[in-house]
DNA sequence: CAATGCAATTGACTTTCGTCAAGAAATACT
DNA sequence: AGTATTTCTTGACGAAAGTCAATTGCATTG
């Protein structure tokens, strides 16, 4: 737990009162590799903070996975649109390697966003980050060629290169594994 | 100002005092077509309102402009990567049609963070909001073709196609327009 | 160490997209 | 109405991506 206080911290400074109301609604989770925390059509009711392991959030196209993203030790993740909407999902959510989590339940969030201003201001700046995340994402689809985002990747996300098989990676870019494969030659 | 507010209040419920607060950090700006309200270089340093007009935001990529988003009557909107991470923008703010704003400033709304639950309710909520805007439009490149995505905005946006050049919504599917008008005439 | 299974590459082929240039169509302007 | 400007379409071509199938490479394991 303490690397989630840490983390918490970092956003904002919780007085131990509201840090023991909001550990009340924490829970711990342990998976396996091929493990899957979230599935097509149920509800995602949480947020989830990630102590070790690798996740990964995809979806199915007609048989093919598409994966969304990939997330690591001290990402908070969640299928965010199912939790905000409160509606069923599209998308998987798999543990890579075995891994443990923290969860907080969405019911338990919303309690915590009528108490205190603190646990608010928390909300806004995970939705904020999420959101910064996803928009230079959208960006470099509308502006970059699938070569340049992967040359981008190799820069700004080399771990996910040293964790990740190609063929995720691909999808994860938009394109084929055979494209991929391509496109790495060319360089 | 009588949009702005009932939009507010589907958000969140503000009293008396905290609206007076509010209203203090609003004003009001006016453009003519083709203005520019945010350039490169720039700091984005407000979130806006869109009382009247129509407005888009796109950068310059190799001399092309790259289309990000459409805004239209009762969005809010800002380049909120710049606003956020307060640093200067690659982006461009366009007033498409004569339209009116209502602007707050990054100065004072960090000051209302400061000051009350609602405020801290109002900002996680409307960020929420941008994220799932961004993260649907991101599936959308990672699942579905140029011609998936132009039949899903024909659905989804129909106010979009009305308004805005095809070249332009070219541009926001992430493809030439000549690509776009033989995907109209596959169809 | 051979055998298995998964991942990555390569080849052949099709489809689609991008680019550049030319025209047609639509819109705005005087 | 006629002209000018902008937008949209079309054609020709090359580059890149998708698909399917086969092969190579790599790691795991029995």
């Amino acid at each position: 737990m303490k690397e989630l206080k840490k983390h918490i911290e970092k956003i904002v400074s919780l007085n131990e009162e509201e840090w023991k109301v909001l550990k009340n609604g924490i829970e711990k989770e342990s998976y396996s590799k091929g493990d899957l925390i979230l599935s097509e059509g149920e509800h995602c009711d949480f947020i989830a903070f990630v102590q070790t392991g690798l996740f990964r959030f995809y979806t199915m196209k007609e048989e093919n996975e598409k994966v969304i993203e990939f997330w690591f030790p001290l990402d908070f993740f969640s299928d965010y649109r199912s939790f905000l909407t409160n509606t069923p999902t599209n998308f998987y959510i798999e543990a890579m390697q075995p891994g443990t989590i923290w969860k907080i339940k969405r019911t338990y969030m919303n309690k915590l966003y009528e108490e205190s201003i603190n646990f608010n201001k928390l909300g806004r700046i995970v939705s904020e980050q999420l959101f910064l995340m996803k928009a230079l994402r959208l960006d470099s689809f509308l502006t970059d060629s699938p070569k340049e985002r992967y040359l981008q990747l190799l820069i700004k996300d080399p771990k996910i290169l040293q964790a990740v098989p190609q063929y995720m990676i691909a999808s994860y870019l938009g394109i084929t594994a055979e494209s991929l494969s391509r496109i790495r030659k060319r360089i």
